[in-house]
Parts: C-alpha cells; structure tokens; sequence
DNA sequence: CACTAATCGGATGACCTCTTCCATTTATGG
DNA sequence: CCATAAATGGAAGAGGTCATCCGATTAGTG
C-alpha cells in the first residue's frame, strides 16, 4: 500500500507536495524548489529554466515533469512566502491595537519583498486567474479592509487612508527593490517609515488627493496593453 | 554646398539629430521616434524592434541604420524629456522659495513618470556609461543637494531628510507605474502627496530610519548579480 | 536477486528577438 | 531627363529560452 495521501489542507492548486511519488523524485523536486528560490531571490524570476535545472543538478526534462510551465515553478517556490503574509494579516487581526498590527503586517510584507528580488516580482507577476490565489486575495483585501477600518476607529489612522494605499504602498516598495539586499532593505525601510509617518493621525494636515483606484489585483501584471 | 550643420549646442552623443542627410531619411528617423515614443508610452521599452519598424513603416534595416543598438533608439526617443526634466530642476533652483522648488520639480518628473511608462522604464534602465548621461546625472544630484540644502535653512524640509530620498521617491514611483496611464497618474500623485507630506517639517516627528545609501546612478540598472 | 515501471538527462524542435546582408528603389544635382 | 550614391526593405543568420521526446537508468517490490 502506498503512502497515504496525508490530507494536507493547505494544498493550493499550484503546490503539489508530495504523493506517492518515488524517493528520487520527491529529492529532486525538493532540490529545484530551493534552487529556484536561491536563484529567483538574487535577479528576480526572469532566470532560465534551464539555469534553475543545472543549479539543481537535474535535466531540464525532470524539472518541467515537476513544474509543467515556467509560472508553476515560479507560484511553487514562493508559496510558503504567500502563506507567511497570509499567517501576518491574521496575526495583525488577532492583534489588540489595530495600528500595531497593521504596522507590523505592512512592515513584514515589505521587509520580504526587499529581502528577495523573487518574491516582489512574483508577488506582481503570478498569474492572476488561478482561482486559488483569486481566493486569497480576496481574503486578504477583506482583511485588510478590516484592519484598516479597527485603526481609523481608534483614531491611530488617519480618516481619509484608503484601503487600496497598502496597494499602493506594496507597488511603491517593490519599485525600490532594485539593489542588493542591503541597499533594498534600507531603502524599504526608508520608505516605510515616511508612509507611516504620512498615515499617522496628525493634525491640520492637508487632505491626501483622491485614492488610486488601486485593487489587490492590480498587482498582479498590467492589465493595460492597448495595441 | 550641404545644409550647415546648424551649430545644434545641446547635441548629445546618443541623439544624433539632422545632418546632411537626405530628405527621405529625415523623415524616415522622425517617423521611427514617433513610433518608438508611441510603442514604449504604453507598455515600457520593452517592445521588439520590429514592432517599432512596422508601425513607422520602414524595414528593419532601416531602424537600425539609423538606430545602431537598441539602447540609442531609447535613449533618443527620450532625451527630450530627460531635458525636460533638467529644466525643471533649473527652474526649481531659480525659485525663491526652496521648498515650493522642490515640490514642483518632485510633482513633474512623478507626473512624467506616470503618464509615460516608457520613460519610467528609460530612466531606469538607460546605459550607466553614457559619458554625457554621466555628467547630466552628477549635476542633477549637485542640483538636487544644493535645493534640499536650502529648502532645509528656510525650515520647511525636515532636517533628517537625505539627497538620496529623491531617489528613493523615484524608485518608489516608478513601481506604481503598471496600469494604466489615469491609474497610474492617481496613484502616483497619491504617492507622493503622502511622501510630500512626512518630509514637510512637523514637530514631535520620530527620527527617520537610516538614509538608504542611494545615489542617482543606482536609478540604473541593478548592479547586483552575485551569480 | 531480478523484474517492472517510474524517473532521468541530454538532444531536439518551435519560437522569438536582435542584427546584418544585398539586390532594388529613390532622392538629388547637373 | 539622367547618372549616381544614398537609402530602403525583406530575407536570413545568430543567439537564447521554453517545452518535448526518447533511450538509458534506477528505485521499489516480490
């Protein structure tokens, strides 16, 4: 009888752990899964597969017999990084003072993002259909939503934040996320803190111009192409 | 006796303007900038060549003739507006009131940014070596230092406020850059009325993180890749 | 230990973009 | 209107990535 299945919950669309595949099989997809990441979190996602396959030290026929496209492996390796930000919003929701938690998720989120060039570019490149993903992203605008209602009812945040400004913030973040890491992380750092410091209640500041029309989804790819 | 090579003074190396070229030919490398401008404002610079020849009708022979890399065809479809942004900063430094200097050269260049995907993308990939590039770069950040500096002695730019945030400021913008152009306008004026917002002077401010070791050269190209 | 089916890896084909080549066309001056 | 050199456009070469095929190999089982 093979292994049972081991009824992982958290089994997304994109991930497909392990089954009752062969010992050498689970090794190597382990071994593309890091070396992708390794590779992804130095330049970005756009490195050749056939770069991920020799780093992985497999043939290039062993890594698309794991990750039929060049997106599946992209959405496999940074799963676990979703599920963290996912794993911070409940937390910051969990979290007595809404401020804090919306302070720590936003910082966490863009910390992650300046740490690996990979993770900010697949977090605005993953392809915006899957239903899975749709899912929970759906989940975590609520979520912020919600959070960033709790702040402004405290009155840490200030009344004319948007829910959409965290998008804008994420997209912004991911624009300085340009350099090596240290420069990144200092960077993002930097930019937070003027962000925070802008969406702290402070009075007879002047009103912010009207919100973007930003939605999570916007991350994901430009949706524009008009030709 | 040809046309006189009519003394142009700003002339840089990578636009190479009219000379005694035939009458076609001018035409023809109008048609192409036009084109290039066109293509790379809606979806950044990252459209094939060929793209560009056909819809300035030409061959691809043509284009490049007149165009002998892929970078000198971006670098003249922009260097209009890299002017543009050097008179602003001109302008700003000839303001009286620093502080307005620097939120009117700041608004232009987002607004730039925003509207022209296409230069978003130039202004961060365009050649480091550029030798005229270089040197139009070392005087903007001269520029830049001297306005900052002012804008701080007159009291109305916080005093932690660092050069380098300018290009923070422009690193962040260009990553809002990714929908459509009136979505991106809004989320980029948004962007930087929080921005504008945590660098004006306020009391009772806590300190800013570390300025990000960010100079005006990083705007190009990562210059990581450890692999 | 031997058998079988899953798995592997290098070669290969399809595709795309950049750039060059060359026979043909066209502008320009006399 | 003609001669000539400049300019043109499409075809073709070079290089690179994605994805697939197939003979060889190896894990797992009795």
């Amino acid at each position: 009888m093979p292994v049972q299945p081991s009824r992982n919950p958290a089994s997304s669309a994109s991930e497909t752990p392990v089954r009752g595949q062969r010992a050498d099989a689970r090794h190597n997809r382990a071994r593309l899964l890091q070396a992708a990441r390794e590779a992804y979190a130095l330049n970005g996602t756009d490195v050749p597969s056939s770069t991920i396959a020799r780093r992985a030290g497999v043939g290039a026929a062993t890594l698309y017999r794991h990750f039929p496209t060049r997106g599946s492996l992209i959405a496999a390796a940074f799963s676990e990084q979703l599920a963290e930000c996912v794993a911070a919003l409940d937390e910051a929701l969990r979290d007595d003072d809404p401020w804090r938690g919306l302070c720590s998720v936003l910082t966490k989120v863009c910390r992650m993002q300046a740490e690996d060039r990979g993770f900010s570019a697949a977090f605005l490149e993953e392809s915006p259909d899957d239903p899975d993903l749709r899912r929970e992203r759906a989940r975590a605008e609520a979520g912020l939503a919600q959070l960033v209602q709790r702040a402004k009812k405290t009155g840490q945040l200030r009344k004319d934040f948007h829910p959409s400004d965290v998008t804008l913030l994420l997209l912004a973040n991911s624009g300085v996320v340009r350099q090596s890491p240290e420069v990144s992380l200092a960077a993002s750092r930097r930019l937070l803190a003027y962000f925070l410091q802008s969406c702290r209640t402070t009075d007879g500041t002047p009103p912010l111009p009207q919100p973007a029309p930003l939605r999570l989804d916007d991350l994901y790819g430009p949706p524009h192409r008009t030709d």
